[in-house]
DNA sequence: TAGGCCATCTGGTCCT
DNA sequence: AGGACCAGATGGCCTA
């Protein structure tokens, strides 16, 4: 399995490619639109309809609206926005839906045992980053064994994190920099053994001599 | 019932 | 002008 750059998912999308989704249906996506004006309307957007008053104000806004174009009726006007608003929803649902899509495609590459729970987005996210660490220390481990056979093993704890954590962080699958902060994902993955398991430094250094004898 | 997670809508901003 | 992206708001569902 060839890894995929971050930048080249392998689900492409593309206008082409992408399907609306079942969900909303137009009626719903409508009648959302045609809902009353939202609270958080600006002053101008709940001033522009009123296109009536006097004629400078009028002509301002004709100027402000394209000069020479023919004014449009306020029901026309109503009709665009509330289809522009229409079509905006339609694509922020299927941009989330590839997005999601993308986080399940990463799930899916993620080892995880089945009958573990649905791993959640903020979960899917740390937890691929703490499994791309623990693989690039597993090579780093194969190539040391490779490159230097006669050499002592090397220790897990001489082999730090590029991002300069302490060593022995073997000890758990989280990477020095998920330790830090907030953001740790051991916060939220210590509870959910499953998610280690496979894993395991145990695993990891015996996947990495089977890396070593396979060169 | 409170809190977490999620989907959806929405308006703003930036870019083409 | 229109699309992509983003963040805030809101409401539904689920679980401890």
């Amino acid at each position: 399995m060839a890894p995929q750059p971050l930048g080249a998912p392998s689900i492409r999308v593309t206008r082409e490619t992408e399907q609306p989704f079942p969900g909303a249906s137009d009626n719903e996506i409508l009648s959302a639109a045609s809902a009353p004006p939202s609270p958080t309307l600006t002053p101008r957007d709940r001033a522009e309809p009123e296109a009536g008053g006097c004629q400078g104000a009028a002509r301002k806004l004709r100027a402000r609206r394209g000069g020479r174009s023919r004014p449009k009726s306020e029901l026309a006007l109503s009709k665009q926005r509330r289809s522009r608003r229409k079509k905006a929803n339609d694509r922020e649902r299927n941009r989330m839906h590839n997005l999601n899509s993308a986080l399940d495609a990463l799930r899916g590459v993620l080892p995880t045992f089945p009958d573990e729970a649905k791993l959640t987005k903020i979960e899917t996210l740390r937890f691929a980053h703490n499994y791309i660490w623990a693989l690039t220390q597993t090579l780093r481990l194969a190539d040391h064994i490779f490159y230097r056979p006669e050499a002592p093993a090397a220790s897990c704890a001489e082999l730090g994190s590029p991002e300069g954590g302490s060593p022995g962080d073997w000890g758990s699958l989280y990477s020095p920099v998920s330790h830090a902060g907030s953001l740790s994902p051991a916060a939220s993955l210590e509870e959910r053994p499953g998610l280690r398991a496979p894993t395991s430094p145990a695993c990891l250094h015996s996947g990495a001599l089977a890396f070593a004898d396979c060169l």
